[in-house]
RNA sequence: GGGGCGGUAGCUCAGUCGGUCAGAGCAGAGGACUCAUAAUCCUUGGGUCGUGGGUUCGAGCCCCACCCGCCCUACCA
C-alpha cells in the first residue's frame, strides 16, 4: 500500500466553474484517485477554493460587495457543482480558513530564514483611489512601438513586443479608466536563481523517470532556462499578512496569491488531519518514508495555464523550505517536504470550436449541465473525448452521440439486456454449469481488463482507458449473440441458460468496476440492480465546519467542506456474483438524449 | 518577437525506435437477430497522412522552409 497524495489544482472563486475547468483538474483526477483507491492504494485527495487576488476583488467591486463575501457564495456554488460530479475529495477547503493562513506564514517565514526571499525595491503601478498594485494586465496604453491603442502594461497584442507598463503612453486601467501612478514599493521576491540547479535536478530525475507528459516536461524544463526572481507579495489589502516585523501591521502588504494558493495542497492535508483528531497524520503523504518503508507519490492536476506555478514556483517553494538550494538552509516545523512526483497537465476544452468565455456567454457552467443531465454522462465525455494531451472541443452534437451510442446503446444496454434475462428466467443469479470454451474466453477477456485498463489509468491515459473498458463491454455484448440465451426456451437448455447469464452477470460486474473510477453514480445502479447490497463507490459529501483557528484567518465562521468516507471502495477485481442473489427487471440506468437538444442547446448559447 | 503543441477517412482521434502504418471509434450503406432504451451482432473505410523541398534503399514518423489553428510569455489564479 502506497501513500497517494492526489493534488487537485484550486478552483479560483471570482465565480462559478465551467466544465471546460472540470475536464481539466476535476474528472480527471477524480479518476486516478478512485482508481490508486480501488488498487488499494492509501489515498489523500486535496483541493479546495482560492479566494485571494487582484480579479476576485474587481469582481467583488463589480458586484458591490466585499472579496469575502464574494469568495464565500462562490465557494458554495464550486462545492455544490463539485460533490454533484461526484469528485471523491478526502478535503476540498478554501485558502481563507485559519489553518491555511498559519501554514502559509510558516512556509515564508522558513523560506525567508532560510534566504531564499529577498527584499527589493521595485516600481509598480498604483491604483490612485484604491491604493491597490494593479497588475500588469490590467493596464493599457498606446504601444510605444507600432502605436496600438489598446496594449497591455505587458505585452502589446499587436505587434508581440514584450513591454513595461511604465513603456505605455497614456497608461490608463482597465478596471476603472484611471491613470495609474508608478511608485517605489518594497516586495519580497523569491530567489528562484539561487534555487535553479536544485530545480533542474529534480526536473532531470522526473524526465529520466520517463512518466511525464512529454509537453509537460518539455515546457517545464525550457522555462527553467530563464529563471529570474519573482515576487511573492503584493500591494494589496486582500490576502494573507506578511508575517514579519514591520509587514505584518501593513495592511496593503500582502503574500502573492499564487505563493499562497500552492501552499494550500499542504495546509488542506494538516487541515485534514487534524478534523480527523490525528493531527500528525498528513506526514506520511509529505515527509520522506522511514528507512525501508515505500515512499509517498504526489500527482499534480491543472489546467495547462497552471504548470509553471505546479513545475516551478510551488517545487521552488518545497526546495527553499527544505534549505536545498545554493543557499542552504533548513526545513521548519513541517521538517522535509516532498517534491511534485508528477505534474500531469491537461490541455484546454473548447467548446462549438471556440474559447470558452463567461463574460461573454460562450459558456457552459457546471451547475447549469448538471440540472439537465446525468453526472456520469458527462463523466463519460470527458473521460473520453477531454482535453488530455491537446486541446479538445466540446460540441452538444458529440455529447449527444457519445452519450446515445456509446454510453446508452453499448453499456447501458448491456447492463439491461443481462438483467432483463436473469429477472424473467430466473429472477435471481443463477448458478452456473460446465463452462465452454466460448464462456472461460469471455470471462478471460474480461478479467484482463483489470489489467489493461488499470494500467493506462496509471499512465493518466484515461482516453485510452476507457475506450478498452468500453471494447471489453462490446466483447460481452459479443458473448451474447454467439451464445443466444434469448434462444433456450426448451427446458434441455436451462441448465446452459443459466451458465450463459451466469456468466453474463459476472462480466456485467466486472465492466462495472472497470468503469467505476469513471462513472461512479451509474456504478451504484447497476451493482443494486444486480442485488449488491449498500453503496458500491462511495461518494463524497458536504459538511459544514468550524473554522479550527477562528483567529487567524479570513473569519469564516462555519464554512462548507467536501469529505467522505472511502475506506469501503471495492477493490480493483473480480468479485464472483453470488448464485441467488434477486435480480429484476431494472428501469434505465442512463437517460438518452433526444437528438433535440443539440439545437436547443446551441439556442441557449446564442440567447446568452 | 520568443517558446511550446497540433494540422492523418464526413466527425473525434491512435499511430512507441523510419520499413504490412495507412488504422480505431462514431456517423453513413447493406445484412442478421429480437433478450434489450429501434438497443445488439456481422459486412462495408482507398483518405495528396497541412504545403513545398531535402536526407534515406525506404518517411505521417528525421531535416529545412512556408501556411493554418491553439497555448504560454513569468505582476492574469
Amino acid at each position: 500500500m502506497t501513500k497517494v497524495l492526489s493534488a487537485v489544482a484550486w478552483p479560483y472563486a471570482n465565480g462559478p466553474r465551467h466544465i471546460g475547468h472540470v475536464a481539466g483538474f476535476g474528472v480527471p483526477s477524480d479518476v486516478f484517485s478512485r482508481y490508486m483507491r480501488m488498487a488499494g492504494h492509501d489515498v489523500l485527495m486535496v483541493s479546495g477554493t482560492d479566494e485571494h487576488g487582484t480579479p476576485i476583488l474587481v469582481a467583488a467591486d463589480k458586484e458591490g460587495v466585499s472579496a469575502k463575501d464574494l469568495a464565500d457564495k462562490n465557494n458554495a456554488v464550486i462545492v455544490q457543482d463539485l460533490v454533484d460530479l461526484g469528485l471523491s475529495y478526502d478535503l476540498f477547503t478554501r485558502t481563507t480558513t485559519g489553518n491555511h493562513y498559519r501554514v502559509v506564514q510558516e512556509m515564508f517565514e522558513t523560506v525567508h530564514r532560510n534566504g531564499y526571499m529577498v527584499e527589493k525595491t521595485t516600481l509598480a503601478a498604483i491604483s490612485p483611489s484604491t491604493g491597490r498594485t494593479l497588475p500588469d494586465r490590467y493596464i493599457e496604453g498606446t504601444c510605444p512601438i507600432c502605436g496600438y491603442g489598446e496594449a497591455r502594461g505587458d505585452q502589446c497584442d499587436n505587434c508581440g513586443n514584450q513591454l513595461d507598463p511604465t513603456d505605455l503612453k497614456n497608461p490608463r486601467s482597465k478596471i476603472n479608466g484611471e491613470v495609474p501612478e508608478f511608485v517605489e514599493t518594497q516586495h519580497f521576491f523569491l530567489d528562484l536563481p539561487a534555487l535553479a540547479n536544485a530545480l533542474g535536478d529534480w526536473l532531470d530525475g522526473r524526465e529520466a523517470s520517463g512518466t511525464w507528459r512529454p509537453n509537460v516536461i518539455k515546457f517545464s524544463k525550457n522555462i527553467l532556462e530563464d529563471i529570474r526572481e519573482r515576487a511573492m507579495t503584493r500591494d494589496i489589502d486582500w490576502g494573507i499578512p506578511i508575517p514579519l516585523e514591520g509587514w505584518r501591521e501593513q495592511p496593503t502588504k500582502r503574500l502573492y496569491v499564487w505563493f499562497d494558493a500552492v501552499i494550500g495542497y499542504l495546509s488542506a492535508s494538516i487541515e485534514w488531519a487534524r478534523r480527523l483528531g490525528e493531527p500528525e497524520r498528513w506526514r506520511e503523504w509529505w515527509n520522506p518514508a522511514a528507512e525501508g518503508e515505500e515512499p509517498p507519490l504526489s500527482y499534480y492536476f491543472m489546467g495547462k495555464d497552471n504548470i509553471t506555478f505546479h513545475s516551478q514556483i510551488w517545487p521552488a517553494e518545497l526546495l527553499a523550505y527544505d534549505g536545498k538550494g545554493e543557499r542552504g538552509g533548513a526545513p521548519g516545523t513541517f521538517g522535509l517536504l516532498e517534491l511534485p512526483t508528477e505534474v500531469v497537465s491537461s490541455e484546454f476544452m473548447t467548446m462549438e470550436s471556440r474559447q470558452f468565455s463567461t463574460s461573454r456567454g460562450h459558456v457552459i457552467l457546471v451547475g447549469d449541465m448538471l440540472s439537465r443531465y446525468q453526472p456520469d454522462a458527462l463523466r463519460y465525455f470527458i473521460s473520453a473525448a477531454g482535453p488530455e494531451t491537446s486541446d479538445s472541443d466540446f460540441t452538444w452534437s458529440d455529447f449527444v452521440q457519445r452519450t446515445n451510442s456509446e454510453l446508452v446503446a453499448g453499456w447501458g444496454n448491456l447492463v439491461n439486456r443481462t438483467a432483463t434475462m436473469i429477472a424473467k428466467n430466473f429472477g435471481e443469479v443463477p448458478a452456473a454449469g460446465p463452462l465452454e470454451p466460448v464462456d472461460q474466453t469471455v470471462l478471460d477477456t474480461v478479467g484482463a481488463g483489470f489489467e489493461s485498463v488499470g494500467d493506462l489509468i496509471r499512465r493518466h491515459r484515461q482516453r485510452a482507458a476507457i475506450a478498452e473498458a468500453m471494447r471489453i463491454v462490446g466483447e460481452v455484448n459479443k458473448y451474447l449473440t454467439a451464445t443466444e440465451p434469448y434462444k433456450m426456451k426448451d427446458p434441455d437448455q436451462r441448465e446452459r441458460l443459466g451458465t450463459v447469464l451466469h456468466v453474463a452477470a459476472q462480466c456485467v460486474l466486472d465492466c462495472n468496476t472497470l468503469l467505476a473510477p469513471f462513472l461512479p453514480f451509474s456504478s451504484n445502479q447497476v451493482w443494486s440492480a444486480y442485488g449488491g447490497k449498500g453503496e458500491f463507490m462511495p461518494m463524497p459529501r458536504i459538511e459544514h465546519v468550524e473554522d479550527l483557528d477562528p483567529d487567524d484567518g479570513a473569519g469564516l465562521g462555519v464554512y462548507p467542506i467536501i469529505t467522505g468516507e472511502y475506506s469501503s471502495t471495492p477493490s480493483w477485481e473480480r468479485r464472483p456474483v453470488v448464485v441467488g442473489t434477486p435480480v429484476a427487471k431494472p428501469t434505465p440506468i442512463f437517460t438518452k438524449l433526444d437528438p433535440s437538444v443539440v439545437e436547443e442547446e446551441r439556442a441557449r448559447l446564442a440567447g446568452e
